[in-house]
DNA sequence: TTTAATATCGGAAACGTTTCCGAAAATATT
DNA sequence: AATATTTTCGGAAACGTTTCCGATATTAAA
């Protein structure tokens, strides 16, 4: 449209300068004295100018813009993080662009090609449906990546900083379920290749798994955990304990058994991972692994910031955070006073 | 970084043609044979050729881009916006970067600035916390703008595409509470001037306001929530109705209840605005009010787009979609069969 | 066949910056 | 005061496209 037109040489123009010494006055460059620099920006001033971002990254393959790859952003965990990490960006004077995957293969793969045409400087990625993928997308880019990993272990090999939780989320779980004494422990998750860590910290927590008590869905929707409550109540021999792949799929799991009159945690005990907010409001309110979205998500984003910046290579670095587990009133009997470290 | 470095003249020489047919080609123009485009086609496809949108872009100062100014993508109804303005983009080979303005005047008025560095090529501003700038902000504007909104009726004058609700959402909340026979309503919201009209909705069906039972607090959060409920517990003769500002706060306002032992909707029947998801997973589940926002965003970004495309300039249109009340639980007594619209 | 019309193509200028390199001005050294 | 050094500055060439305009090749008309 009718995009204004001051450019740089009208600058140089009224303030009386070659334009080199209006670029260097803009990027506050050294070789210019005070006095004529103070003369360009105030030319600056009275005609409005902002320079041209295309015409800039045109010359200096820059762009101030890393690309922040999600699967979802529906998924109430992810806000959480894109905030984090554009608050981080912002202090670097960074602007963060999402490209939404929708936890679909192709679109993780398209991530390269998306990322080519726009340019960034860098990439973030929150990993989920399809990480198998990732080391292979890791490889090809051209530009450096930070991971938020709460999949798989990545190998020590991977070119890619690296930021994730110390102890799988789910092993907590598994352990404060054997701590309050429930054995029947089922699993309710979405299909093995999405964070099938989670899954792997069921079957490694127990002597052997049951398969009737294993419920894996389409993806980690509250519909999920609806339908899964549906399966677990129709058992003979229902669980007496559940452990939701993340917290959506617990949500469901509450609400259908609360409709069906099946009591947790009395009945059934629920803990899912994720920690979200929600997870404080509904009845009973929800135990959960915080994964500490909000930091890790941070420290991602400052190694990738740095690494930019800094044009380091090599020396990747991991990271780790410890998860917590917040027990609240869908694993043990409510009580006024019962532990609540949120 | 590394970037690649295959240009549009590697194609050109690679399929023997001169530049301007590969840049004809990858527009496919017109002015070009078949088999030409098609040896360039391949040339490109061998090459691994990706254009450089920043040539592009400042060539023809048009960059496929929108931007989507929200508050504060922390608050639950955004991502379903947001969502969906993306997958209406998408349809039009549109990519939206997301600006976000918490809910901050400064940075709401900093948008226009933003805006033109980012050089996008259409505007869609969710307007919240500070409204009142809004004409301001589309004056000045020199790209096209879509608003969502939910705040103030704007002029017909107003130069922006516009797309709200018919009726204000307050309204049907007020109705609501009258026909199940409340009289001391309540309202629980953020300072006036952020969506003030949803205030108003709550003066207007009273015939006088006991500003006792007006709780504003700083933002609409469900620290807010907590806040008022402690507020109205605290009264000697406390509503049996509160009317919440959005969800958020209707959250808050029923978890603190439950801990204080008073009982909704028995003692006190709550309703509130959005019909986020969550709403669904509460005990009682929420009673509110749907604002179409999926609904909405897709109309918005589509109008914003085939203004783009087309050029056109001058008849903004005005599109309303109706809210409707999703009642649940948290109005009226639970019983199985209850009323469940969504 | 020749001529007229049309379809296809390539060269080069522009878009708005940054940056190299040499010139001029200012300052420091004798 | 003359020279050497350092600071400050401006011109011009790039960055990778698009597009105008003229040239050539192709097809249609005569």
């Amino acid at each position: 449209m009718v995009q204004r037109k001051v450019t740089i040489e009208d600058v140089a123009q009224r303030a009386g300068v070659g334009l080199a010494t209006v670029s260097r006055a803009i990027n506050d460059a050294d070789g210019i004295s005070p006095k004529t620099k103070a003369k360009v920006m105030q030319a600056i001033e009275e005609l409005g100018f902002v320079p041209n971002s295309f015409a800039r990254s045109l010359k200096v393959r820059q762009t101030k813009q890393i690309a922040l790859a999600v699967p979802d952003i529906r998924n109430a965990f992810v806000p959480e993080i894109a905030y984090s990490v554009e608050q981080a960006a912002k202090n670097y004077d960074y602007r963060v662009v999402q490209i939404n995957t929708l936890g679909n293969a192709r679109a993780e793969l398209e991530i390269l090609r998306e990322v080519k045409k726009l340019h960034v400087d860098g990439l973030i990625v929150l990993p989920l449906a399809y990480p198998a993928t990732l080391p292979d997308l890791i490889n090809k880019s051209s530009i450096p990546i930070s991971v938020i990993n709460y999949g798989k272990k990545l190998g020590d090999d991977v070119k890619a900083d690296i930021v994730s939780l110390s102890t799988q989320e789910g092993k907590l779980v598994m352990e404060h379920f054997m701590n309050i004494g429930r054995t029947r422990i089922a699993y309710a998750g979405a299909p093995k290749h999405i964070i099938e860590e989670r899954f792997f910290a069921y079957e490694d927590a127990l002597p052997q798994v049951d398969s009737s008590l294993v419920y894996l869905g389409d993806d980690f929707s509250m519909q999920t955990g609806l339908k899964a409550a549906d399966y677990f109540a129709g058992l003979t021999k229902m669980p007496d304990a559940i452990y939701a792949g993340n917290d959506m799929i617990a949500m469901g799991l509450l609400n259908r058994f609360k409709e069906l009159g099946i009591r947790v945690p009395e009945d059934i005990a629920i803990v899912g991972i994720d920690n979200i907010l929600w997870g404080t409001i509904t009845t009973p309110r929800l135990s959960s692994v915080s994964i500490m979205g909000a930091e890790v998500a941070r420290v991602a984003t400052e190694l990738l910031l740095n690494r930019i910046i800094e044009q380091k290579r090599g020396v990747y670095e991991r990271v780790q955070f410890e998860p917590r587990l917040i027990v609240r009133d869908s694993s043990v009997a409510m009580t006024r006073s019962s532990q609540q470290l949120d």
